[in-house]
DNA sequence: GTCTATAAAAGGATAGAC
DNA sequence: GTCTATCCTTTTATAGAC
């Protein structure tokens, strides 16, 4: 009960969390959150049925924490973009290029991006309903871009948010293939920015 | 026992399949084979419980026919595509115009796109990953186009298989927004001609 | 804090009546 | 051909031991 073993608690409580995190988003991203069952994560992160709850108060809380890390990371690097002091294709080709390497790179950015894509498609209860809400920050960020550069004219017309949507689309769809064809290789960025760019 | 009544009975069990089908399309679109219940299907197609297994051996078994369709139809509309008579970007402009109409003319169009994104993601048998490799059917066609547009030199390098593949992401994307926002408008075809032409 | 055993419920599939 | 009732497995979630 003294200070130090409080602090040595809530490290391992910390730690468990994220153990079962880390199980829980292969696992969610790989198969959806209604075939995903609490015996799968256990199995991917080693530990007992029972701890899961012990942490967890349900599956969905599982799933809905997955889903706010998505959702706030995407939300934050567009707007660190934003601040780049850059003309608008070139936020759109750094967005491009950033998301696309992480792909790459990290195995488990394509996990996110599948969280995402399973929220979309599965229905979902209202808090999770609303946590989707939030990516619309990303997807307006980008939107503001494409405004930006059709006042300059460097882009091509039409509806901003119908063309910031194809584009998370298609590296939703990217990240789906990367998952199921694991030397699948990203392809170049500047495909993503064609979506946008005058032709 | 006439023949007239075996027609007939054939009519009927026609008919019974298509509506069981039809409710099984929206539901599994909407919500993903895990999440969907035999109930949910038996609820949109107002019929009963056993009148399905009458008809499916099982769940898996209305799925898998209904992703059939979907790889089917999609892959002979490329062919389709193919044989005209026209060069490499205007068989891609083609195929993104009647495809994003077809998505917005027709709610079944965008729900069969649905199926195809939920088999890609879902833990899925061996029988159904068999069938989405016809999928690649469509992909493969669309590459050939623009492996076909590279020689000529009008449309932009780089890997045709990871274009294909981003254009139909795009275009599975666009109909998961289509299905969640049902106001939503799909955007000018020509972004995703953008994809693979020039810059 | 962690595990095992168990409760409780849901849902796929079948049997048999009509 | 169609429906209702039931079986039985699977799985979430909890209780209580260690």
């Amino acid at each position: 009960m003294s200070p130090r073993n409080e602090e040595q608690n809530a490290l391992i409580k910390d730690e468990r969390r994220e153990q079962i995190l880390s199980a829980a988003l292969k696992v969610f991203a790989s198969k959806g959150f209604a075939a995903t069952k609490i015996s799968d994560i256990v199995a991917g992160g080693g530990m007992s049925h029972g701890l899961v709850y012990h942490y967890f108060k349900s599956k969905e809380e599982i799933f809905y924490e997955l889903l706010k890390r998505a959702m706030t990371t995407s939300s934050e690097s567009l707007l660190m973009v934003d601040k780049l002091p850059l003309p608008p294709v070139e936020k759109i080709r750094q967005t491009a290029r950033y998301i696309l390497k992480s792909i790459e790179d990290y195995e488990d950015t394509a996990y996110y991006f599948l969280i995402v894509v399973h929220a979309s498609v599965m229905e979902a209860p209202d808090e999770i309903k609303g946590l989707m809400d939030i990516s619309n920050t990303a997807v307006q960020t980008l939107a503001g871009f494409v405004r930006e550069g059709q006042r300059t004219g460097e882009l091509r017309e039409g509806d901003p948010m119908g063309m910031a949507i194809t584009f998370f689309a298609a590296i939703e769809g990217l990240a789906i293939y990367k998952l199921s064809m694991s030397n699948f290789k990203m392809p170049d960025p500047e495909i993503l920015v064609g979506i946008i760019k005058k032709g």
